[in-house]
DNA sequence: TTTGGGCTGCCAAAGATTTTCGGCAAATTA
DNA sequence: TAATTTGCCGAAAATCTTTGGCAGCCCAAA
């Protein structure tokens, strides 16, 4: 038994076609009896009756279909929420995601994007995996885009990244509050934005509390459980050591952990220990659970479905005044406290 | 300036519409000769043509198209592995993911998969973040449907799940081959397939082994890091403990980690440890670094859209013969070794 | 000269829907 | 009573592509 048509409800109801499409589409501007309102709706229930959006579609020159192209998104733990994120709120205004998923493939993504394309996307997200700039895909410039997690190089796109200065701060602020004024920052070894916003953050929230900028108490490393190991080694050997360490992620945090436990440090009493990511296995699962800042990739997913939503609904209705806005939309970074902060010992 | 439509490249080349569509897309059993062939490809090269997949699915009624709908598979971590693996494997024969996640909201996954249908998807991979029974959604059971991770109750449509049973042999038969015969079994109080299959695992491989099975050395509790630690605790605190332990999960082998620190043993020189999952920020992180088994969800997702593809692809051309296939497909969960596992000590 | 056949390439229909325009009857106004 | 408006509905066009049937054309054979 084939799916109904169109004209399967409208001969049901015993009216013409175009009757159904303006009963069913609601359509304002014509106006019908409400008996035969009723009848055709009726009609349409009883067939179990759902449009077609694919000669819709053909017909309204809207797919209400958004691709998600991404470089590793669907593999990295966290990124997932951003997809999460998008597809919330793209669902809410009627959107579907079409998923791509290139690798970091250059060719692959050609591929990918054509076939979005080909598809007649209403738009396209743009995500990485980490915060970083990118190149513009060529044949991304005609149709709507947003950058999600990405800073479109050269280009005036609305994208949306985290606050790692705000973040930073954030982080570095609740360790001042506690008294602290000797604070070790473990840093990524690479340039990436994430490692300079966070920079920022620090210092800024080590100026405005009035603590000294120490170069020596920055050590930057690679990014895992072992760099941020060592670099937590060496700072606690420090003739004047820190008295808290901010680690660039929670991974790093993990590995700070194990130097403090090697010395005997006890956290929080000995050391305070904050970290950045939230991330669902390490932050709370450790003993004791680790104060860390969130990276608000829900949030952010969210936003630029929203933002691309906007764009093409605007694009549409020619009379809609187009906001203004800015074009890098950075997103707050929660502090989410738990039990690795404490006051300075002695 | 607009997308190039086949008329455009019509006649721009100087040929019939159809002309272009049968060049473009190859038919065999059209001739059409090889200069005319030349020019249309050349026109459709100039003007950057692509067709409209939209037009296409409507007179082909085929979308290229299958949805994938999901519980809560987008927000945990390694679940994206699936994605990932359907999204390959798709993309191989030319198909597309159509994403939806429900977050296990049932009224909300009825309006997901028709929105689903009413975009003609051509099959739906209906996912769950965890093995698990599911009861199939009615509107499921007209169009092609693959499970993933979960099984269909009352259904014979293929899955395809993980053999937990297969993956527990494997790593307790690890444990054994290094002389483990006391073995203790930390596992989920929640009577899910991945918990019995493993207990099975558990006693086939002490049964091949030769060893005991001992009720008394397997510890039901929550599947977290602290559950881990408390049933370690008390598996360790036995009149005669075990010499090694094998975990539900890797966060429950992380608890045990720490209980196993508490009793100043050493891993692997005193205690050996295995878990289960392979998680990117636990296993490889852990000090020593933790082996365990791993679920092959990328391997799985790629299993389901291939199964998924060659329905379709069997339904549409009717002389291919259906092959005969198990319905419930398990994928091996391979053993990666790391340095948690050692002879027992005395 | 006609017939037949092999190549090429075109015509037109179909696929499911939305939207515009026009028609018709009833109701209201002049 | 005639003219105009209003309310409701249907016909047809438009969206873009694929596909089966068919029409020329040219050459060779009868």
């Amino acid at each position: 038994m084939r799916r109904p048509r169109i004209r399967d409800v409208a001969d049901r109801a015993g009216v013409s076609v175009s009757t159904v499409s303006v009963v069913l589409n609601e359509v304002q501007s014509a106006r019908v009896a409400p008996e035969t309102r009723d009848r055709v709706r009726k009609a349409a229930q009883e067939l179990g009756y759902a449009s077609n959006a694919i000669a819709r579609s053909l017909r309204t020159q809207l797919s209400m279909t958004i691709g998600l192209v991404s470089d590793e998104i669907a593999t990295t733990p966290f990124a997932g929420r951003m997809i999460q994120g998008a597809q919330d709120a793209a669902w809410r205004s009627g959107y579907l995601l079409l998923l791509v998923n290139t690798g970091g493939d250059e060719s692959l993504e050609r591929h990918a994007i054509e076939a979005l394309r080909q598809r007649q996307v209403d738009g396209v997200i743009y995500a990485t995996m980490y915060h970083r700039h990118v190149t513009v895909p060529e044949q991304l410039n005609g149709g709507w885009v947003v950058f999600l997690d990405a800073i479109p190089m050269g280009s005036d796109q609305p994208c949306v990244v985290p606050d790692e200065r705000g973040g930073a701060f954030a982080a570095v602020t609740e360790l001042t509050r506690h008294g602290h004024r000797r604070i070790g920052f473990i840093t990524d070894e690479l340039a990436v934005p994430a490692a300079v916003g966070r920079l920022n953050g620090y210092r800024r929230a080590l100026y405005e509390s009035g603590a000294q900028f120490d170069p020596n108490l920055v050590c930057a490393t690679r990014s895992d459980t072992t760099g941020g190991h060592q670099a937590a080694a060496r700072l606690l050997s420090l003739p004047e050591p820190p008295t808290a360490l901010f680690c660039f992620n929670d991974r790093m945090a993990m590995g700070a952990y194990r130097a403090a436990a090697e010395r005997n440090l006890r956290i929080p009493q000995d050391i305070s220990i904050v970290g950045f990511d939230d991330q669902d296995l390490i932050a709370p699962e450790l003993a004791p659970t680790l104060t860390t800042v969130a990276l608000p990739h829900y949030a952010m997913g969210q936003w630029a479905a929203r933002r691309l939503v906007n764009a093409i609904a605007e694009a549409k209705s020619p009379l809609a005044d187009t906001a203004v806005r800015e074009q890098i939309h950075t997103m707050p970074c929660p502090l989410v406290r738990r039990n690795s902060v404490g006051p300075p010992s002695r």
